[in-house]
DNA sequence: AGTTAAATATCGCTC
DNA sequence: GAGCGATGTTTAACT
């Protein structure tokens, strides 16, 4: 049998039944009327109510409500679960350290505790990430731009590590920050200290490129991109391994302009005068 | 009884229960061993394992296993499960539009299958957020800096909403943005958008300040800070609506320089000239 | 529905 | 352990 399951206890029952668990190592879930205290980064509190209350063996609770997908409450693995009946009342302590945090939960009634052995395969591979992305455009670097040769990935600088570095057609520095979805203006933010950093590295303030490859881009990013100078490719993100670029038939990477028409298309052809601030 | 529990289930038994769940709109719980299917804003796929899975009334559904606090994989809240009885497996499926995303998961075996009436209380309120801090600073403005005269918070700009917008001493117009941890770099950067929209605004690009509020400052953030002529003021996050400011004599806020001595200390008084890079 | 930023974000990686 | 950035981030507020 790999679950056990114990329906109304008695505070004390809950408690070994509890204690066996811990001592198992296994996944435990108690369902019951309880108040919920956190102390830690921050605090908080939860009136009585029935909540489900997760307790897995590397540490982590988790208290859900019948709402969202983020537990109400909850600690971090690496924290230590402790149990006692006080006051005729199962609690349920977890606790960490650096940052020291706190969460209690206190059942005035248990209505049901499991405990199941759960075998931890974590062998999940997502595709569709960023590092997919990086990999399908180094495969075919004309996607950004014809020409486009990737020189170094992570490549480090003063402000961190760049996605995608190379060169153009001109022999120009390339920073390409690669993001797989649509992004916003800290996407925009980030670009341009990566390519302020390879500027102060080069000693040419003028002659570094800074690409930002995405799906699409928010009008107030794009702005920024503008003001800075930057420019914006459109990449959708990979469905499986390949890469697709949109229809525009102009693929070249442009200077983003504020008046340009389609968020997802490659932007219109528009050399950028000035660039900086405003 | 406001939990009902089935123990090894033939798969349409589960399938029975599932159904009568849903239709209560308990809270349930299946622990099993099976296969994860994901599919939509990107993909991925999990070997047989056995796992817990939990569908809420909302439409969330959460894959867990022994191992940290994210679910393995999830569906978000809004979205529609469905279950049936295929090949001999109970087959629980969970769909949502825009985008279009599906979760699948196949159970081999159904260990345990339970379903509970969970109240949804949802009047957490926490306090030690940034909003807490806000207020406390609004309160005592001068924990900035002496002088400091409070204008208006989530103030508009072209930029997106200033955290807390005022005037200093002199009546130069300051912008502060409040991090209730540690900042690094992106909340630099953040700082240095808003401070460019409000010079845009004022048209005199000089004469607007930016302070960064925090408990502390990573070195690259600071760095960052400097060379936009940008300051920052160390305040501890408000254990219990109160706010601390380091031991530091000295709470001017000073614009950053690159050598200074302490990350959690207000910075040592050091006029900025040279702004820019490096 | 889209945009923006906060969050007890969490998580993985590098140094 | 700190720092940094990705995340199927999620969530809430606001437009």
């Amino acid at each position: 049998m790999t679950a056990t399951t114990v329906h109304q206890p008695t505070h004390r029952e809950a408690l070994w039944e509890l204690e066996d668990a811990f001592e198992r190592g296994d996944l435990i879930t108690i369902f019951g009327r309880c108040t919920v205290e956190y102390d830690g980064r921050a605090a908080s509190s939860l009136d009585p109510g029935r909540r489900l209350l997760i307790l897995k063996p590397d540490g982590t609770a988790l208290v859900h409500t019948d709402e969202n997908q983020k537990p109400v409450n909850w600690q971090p693995p690496g924290s230590e679960h402790h149990a006692a009946v006080r006051d005729g009342r199962l609690r349920v302590r977890s606790v960490r350290s650096s940052p020291d945090e706190t969460l209690d939960v206190r059942f005035e009634t248990v209505e049901q505790l499991s405990a199941m052995a759960v075998s931890g395969r974590r062998d999940l591979s997502v595709t569709g990430s960023e590092a997919d992305l990086r990999n399908a455009l180094l495969d075919r670097p004309a996607l950004i731009e014809p020409g486009f040769e990737p020189l170094a990935t992570e490549r480090p600088t003063d402000a961190g590590p760049i996605d995608l570095f190379g060169r153009d057609s001109d022999g120009r520095p390339v920073v390409v920050e690669l993001k797989r979805r649509r992004v916003g203006p800290s996407a925009a933010s980030q670009l341009q200290r990566y390519v302020a950093a390879i500027e102060r590295e080069e000693g040419d303030a003028a002659a570094v490129r800074g690409i930002l490859v995405a799906p699409s881009v928010t009008d107030r990013a794009r702005r920024l991109l503008a003001e800075h100078g930057l420019e914006f490719v459109a990449v959708e993100p990979p469905s499986d391994g390949s890469v697709a670029v949109s229809t525009a038939t102009d693929n070249d990477a442009d200077v983003v302009d504020d008046d340009t028409d389609d968020d997802t298309a490659a932007s219109s052809t528009a050399e950028s005068a000035g660039e900086g601030s405003n």
